[in-house]
DNA sequence: CAATCTATTTTGAATACTCAAAATAAATTA
DNA sequence: TAATTTATTTTGAGTATTCAAAATAGATTG
């Protein structure tokens, strides 16, 4: 069994992964993500090689092995499956579950979750519209634009919140922009930095890019 | 905070003393409990007497200080719901859900283990008829007979199982033994080693003596 | 291309927990 | 009471994880 520690360092692998074209992770972005010094990841790292789950390039990067990503995605799936649960059934806000999940997903057997998953009808996505990974480790990421970069003028839904910090979502929540709220992007002005959305029943709201980045949305 | 392995030791140390009439627990009964070697629990115990959690007596035993006992008691909290969740919310069957509950108990927060007892209707006992202590760490024990030293004939209702065996709890299911079941000793047999039970609408059932003193009774 | 800056790795040490085995104290037996 | 048995404690060492700070490699800049 992995520690609680080792699965925390497979997540934030594998989340950090996709920010990297060739999926190699920098020591450094690592050990700012698991909130440690460098040195600790380093060290913390060549462990996680030597049980080949990770492969290390000195002084360039590490990436997950497969195993280490199925590892790194069942993590994955406990984490979400466990989120979408407490607000569900438990009845927390959205904004305060992944918290709550950092710790759980660590203690949840594979009995207890599959019961979970089976009472919340075998979800897809969780309370953010994060995807959830299938069972057998699968997860389909869907490629989304954001309202910083999404048509103007069409309707669109909001798909995903990409961004876990509680203030942010409690106001993402107070908008309305929560996910499958209709939005229709009016303009975008790169240099006044800003969007300009219509959210159905709601009206209009300004959000600057970097916050507008962070609301996906489909069609 | 304290971690979880200090967690377990406050709830094995509770749950021990009251086998003990002066309320102190010999190292080697505590190592035991805790599946380490006595030495551990030695080095351990010392740690919890400098935080104040024990009385330490070298060579005689160890007593929870009203601090450490009031810990304990949130650790049985958590303990105890969340076996009644995992069967009444989620299914499990009760002879499993003392082990997941061993893992759950350190990783749900206070603000989930309320939403659980709302959930359940702030229920007073756990599935195997164990108190739940309050949320302000009062734990009612009640003097039960078991059926290995109640009165014959008199009708009588099953209340706890004080095993947390799942093959001991599947047996008692498979008997009807459960809490709440109607029952009334028809005879005792100190020198035979066993106690004659009548179910209602099961008929008769014969115990060990060992047996019989797991199941508690009331009237 | 040498000097500097930045990211990473190494080293040494700490904390929390554990075991094996030797030492000691207390209880029991003869 | 002396000898033996049993329970407990001590000692030395190992694993997993972390940090601080020094050393080093690579990249950047003048």
């Amino acid at each position: 069994m992995p520690t609680s520690t080792v699965e925390d360092y497979l997540k934030q692998l594998y989340l950090a992964q996709r920010q990297f074209p060739d999926g190699l992770v920098p020591m450094g972005k690592l050990a700012t993500a698991m909130q440690v010094v460098p040195g600790t990841a380093t060290t913390m790292i060549k462990a996680l090689a030597d049980s080949g789950l990770v492969n290390y390039e000195p002084r360039s990067g590490v990436r997950l092995t497969p195993g280490g990503e199925q590892l790194a995605l069942h993590v994955l799936r406990r984490h979400r499956l466990v989120e979408l649960f407490l607000v569900k059934i438990l009845g927390l806000d959205w904004s305060e579950v992944h918290v709550e999940a950092e710790e759980l997903e660590h203690a949840i057997s594979d009995k207890v979750l599959e019961r979970i998953d089976h009472l919340l009808g075998h979800p897809k996505v969780d309370p953010h519209g994060d995807p959830i990974p299938s069972k057998s480790g699968d997860l389909p990421e869907r490629a989304l634009r954001s309202l910083a970069d999404a048509a103007t003028g069409k309707n669109l839904r909001v798909a995903r919140i990409i961004d876990q910090d509680p203030d942010f979502l409690q106001f993402v929540d107070r908008c309305g922009l929560t996910p499958g709220a209709k939005v229709r992007v009016e303009a975008i002005d790169a240099q006044a930095d800003h969007v300009i959305a219509r959210l159905e029943h709601r009206g209009l709201i300004t959000l600057g890019l970097t916050a507008a980045a962070k609301i996906l949305v489909d069609d």
